[in-house]
DNA sequence: TCAAGTAGTACGATCCTAGGACTATTAAGA
DNA sequence: TCTTAATAGTCCTAGGATCGTACTACTTGA
């Protein structure tokens, strides 16, 4: 008889799963080259361009870390940086049109797993799951509120 | 307004934050040194040790990933490894005294977190989340049948 | 007995991660 | 205005994490 987890390890499991899928998608779309913290990056790029610092908290790393799989993701030519014209320190991220190649496979990778799930949990299960995450932002993610919802 | 998140996003901002938490204990604790990739080696350890190859297959990484894992593990004192008597290939990972003194710790965390996320949702809605992960385990943890839930 | 499979290990290459220190620019206050 | 504090980004450095390939030792099943 198994062990109750907790709640957090069996999210963990989720998660992965349905990451798992994303870069199996981007995989048979010809991007084999990129890799899961690459990828957790990118996940927080908005349209038109994104600070490093911005992506550096939305994927949790340190600015430096985010600097480093920057200059791999200009390097494989996914982004570029641009210069941000309402700030002269900052700078732009902002996907090539080889990056943006991306987004399709990650959607629909996202979107698999999405029906998947209801298709386990039914409709009105997976839809209290999805209010029930979201209550938890609260205080699972105090910074959330000042975000436009990445 | 904030754009829909994923579901998988949302339960990576709850898994990230109840490891936090439990990092923040095992360091209280006095217990710095532990990192995350070897924490999450250690939740997967069962009472009286546990083979090598069930670590990695547990915590998601190949086996030479958990072979350096525990060989900190080792160094730090927190396991020791031990000939499995049933199979002179194998052998145990144990925790050692030392190793024994984060279970507290760490099991407080998760107790800490489950009462806030059940105090957010109410004791309703949080056994609704739990019966919801379990099931998403079916399709999310395919091998999970076998393992007796470590 | 012997072939196939399994547990663990070693080597090596690459990636990820972050502390500390630095420059350039902006913002806020006296 | 001038000055000070805060912010965005970068570099250097060092350690940890990850896994491909290849190997040995042991077990299992025909």
């Amino acid at each position: 008889m198994a062990r109750r987890l907790p709640l957090s390890m069996l999210m963990f499991l989720a998660h992965r799963a349905a990451e798992d899928r994303v870069f199996e998608r981007l995989g048979e779309a010809g991007h084999e080259d990129i890799t899961r913290a690459q990828g957790r990056l990118l996940a927080g790029m908005d349209e038109g361009g994104t600070r490093l610092v911005v992506l550096a908290e939305r994927a949790r790393v340190a600015k430096q870390t985010a600097v480093a799989l920057v200059d791999k993701l200009e390097e494989a030519g996914y982004v570029t940086r641009e210069p941000d014209p309402s700030d002269g320190r900052a700078r732009l991220v902002v996907l090539t049109d080889r990056g943006s190649a991306l987004v399709p496979p990650a959607r629909a990778a996202e979107v698999e797993t999405d029906e998947e799930w209801t298709r386990v949990l039914g409709a009105r299960r997976a839809a209290a799951l999805r209010r029930a995450l979201e209550d938890l932002r609260e205080v699972v993610d105090p910074e959330w509120a000042h975000e436009a919802g990445h």
